[in-house]
DNA sequence: CGTTACATTTACGTTAACGTCAAGCACTCT
DNA sequence: AGAGTGCTTGACGTTAACGTAAATGTAACG
């Protein structure tokens, strides 16, 4: 529990993504892997945020907006102000996260029906072709 | 059922787009108002694919992306092989989308997890400060 | 006929989220 | 010591999806 540090490579290796991609992370303040001299050593903390980063991003949400959520994540309870204004942010995001569920269900309906559409069309085509 | 055509302003107050994103899909091949000497004249089937432009995006899909669903949506059924093609993209489009689905559900369930710790903390927060 | 109000094309600017060098440390192996 | 490997920090390049400004056109209004 103590040491579970991961060098740049081995995070590169289990999130699939590139050095530059966590180093760019790192200069919006999204990670904050510790030193070895001058090597990252990224923490388990770090890797719960990557996984809520990437997340977000397959939904679309810019990095800034995911920096916001996750600060949700680990507030330490300090500032009651800044509590409440996170809470109240993230109440509108799973507001917004709702209303797109609502809305991929519309959409993935309708595809359904444009898909059965073009089944029937291509097996009528291939009766046509004797 | 005959002239249903708006000008490019009209397009944007019921849409709330910019003429210069309508432009811009023009250019790329999204939508293809017709033309009334130099203006724009947009059709019953240009309001129908910039619906689901607009969707699209909200999904975080790209232009590109939408285009070639869009050409499901009114393929004209004379090509075989196309259609297949176009129908084959879709489902995996389809599939995308559904796995985007469960996901999403996942990732409200933990955010509503989150709220409910947040208002905790904010009710201790507010007794503690009498 | 002047001007006001939009429309058009052309073209350069912008932001986000990285990619892609270049040049230089740090460690290891031989 | 030299070579190789992997990490580092700049710094400039790239793509998507428009924004914005300049110059011009044109339709209608008074």
């Amino acid at each position: 529990m103590t040491d579970d540090l991961m060098t740049i490579r081995q995070m590169c290796d289990s999130f699939d993504v590139t050095p530059r991609t966590l180093r760019f992370y790192e200069a919006k303040e999204l990670l904050f892997p510790q030193r070895d001299g001058t090597r990252r050593l990224f923490t388990r903390r770090d890797r719960a945020r990557l996984t809520l980063i990437l997340r977000g991003k397959r939904f679309g949400f810019s990095l800034e907006d995911i920096r916001q959520v996750l600060d949700l994540y680990d507030r330490d309870g300090s500032n009651h102000a800044q509590a409440i204004r996170t809470y109240e942010l993230a109440q509108q995001r799973l507001a917004q996260m709702e209303a797109q569920r609502a809305e991929l269900d519309e959409a993935i309906a309708e595809l359904k029906t444009e898909l059965d559409a073009g089944k029937a069309m291509i097996a009528s085509l291939r009766r046509a072709a004797e």
